[in-house]
DNA sequence: AAAATAATGTAGCTTTTGCTACAAACAGAA
DNA sequence: TTCTGTTTGTAGCAAAAGCTACATTATTTT
């Protein structure tokens, strides 16, 4: 049961030569962000649906409570996505409409994507949003050529 | 004195009927289980290849620290997914197995399906990591469906 | 067998994201 | 203006996942 092989040949069944532990730390990574634009991005539909954002409202959106919302959006603050008051409504700043336009964008393309390769609306609207996330550029891309090409 | 609108029509701008909270809070609850496929799946792996799974192998392989492993096994022994004894390697349970098996598949299906749609392999991997978790069982039918037709 | 190295375990800290319960501020009605 | 209900804010708790630093146990080498 020795544990290491000193081989000097790594040889181990992993798929690839990279390491896969750079991949599992960046997907770690990006789990980060994923709160931050799922913030955002309802703020900005709040705000293109009733003019503002309330912590309530988005509360009621995410399915936390506003106590949840309260807090983090301290922290989008603190990050520079959104600028709030006491007692006063939510606004995004430059970077946070920004995040958001992107975020939603690229959530829509997922959904279509999801849609026109035949997932049924509803599971493609959840499983979008957990998708949405780990997306990269390439992939994102992959999806935008299959799409082009199914609206024949 | 809940945040609930009696009203019978629930105008939302909402892109659909189903409450956009109930999905976020399905996210979330995958979330959840993310970080346990992952350890069972890399345990698998391992043991896979080396016979046995130690704790600084799956470290190694999750570009966590040591400690971080035994912590989450533990909490994997108390959910029945792992047995463990102190000073010895992991072992899987019935369930953990069950479970390692069920995240290779649908793993391997969704990088499959990545690279069909023309994402760079790396790019595939990478991605896959962090979408895999999200592939509820109709978005997998439909990329198993895109694979048989591609495979032609 | 003793020493050196590697693996495992323990203690204690941090951040993030949830929660409930209670307090204060605001807004609309009476 | 006062009463009432909603919204916002505060306090304090929990679980998960990460870390460093130090201690203990195995294993390998000499």
């Amino acid at each position: 049961m020795s544990a290491k092989q000193k081989s000097p040949t790594r040889r181990k069944a992993a798929p690839s030569p990279g390491d896969t532990a750079a991949i599992q730390r960046h997907t770690r990574r990006a789990h980060a962000q994923e709160r931050a634009q799922d913030y955002v991005e309802a703020i900005a539909d709040l705000i293109a649906a009733h003019g503002e954002a309330r912590a309530t409202d988005i509360a009621k959106s995410l399915g936390v409570t506003h106590v949840t919302v309260l807090r983090t959006v301290q922290r989008l603050q603190r990050e520079g996505l959104v600028t709030t008051r006491p007692y006063r409504s939510i606004f995004l700043t430059g970077a946070g409409n920004a995040l958001a336009a992107h975020a939603k964008d690229r959530h829509e393309k997922v959904v279509a994507f999801l849609e026109a390769l035949g997932v049924p609306p509803r599971a493609a609207r959840i499983d979008a949003e957990g998708i949405e996330h780990h997306v990269g550029p390439q992939t994102l891309a992959a999806m935008e050529r299959f799409l082009s090409k199914a609206k024949t």
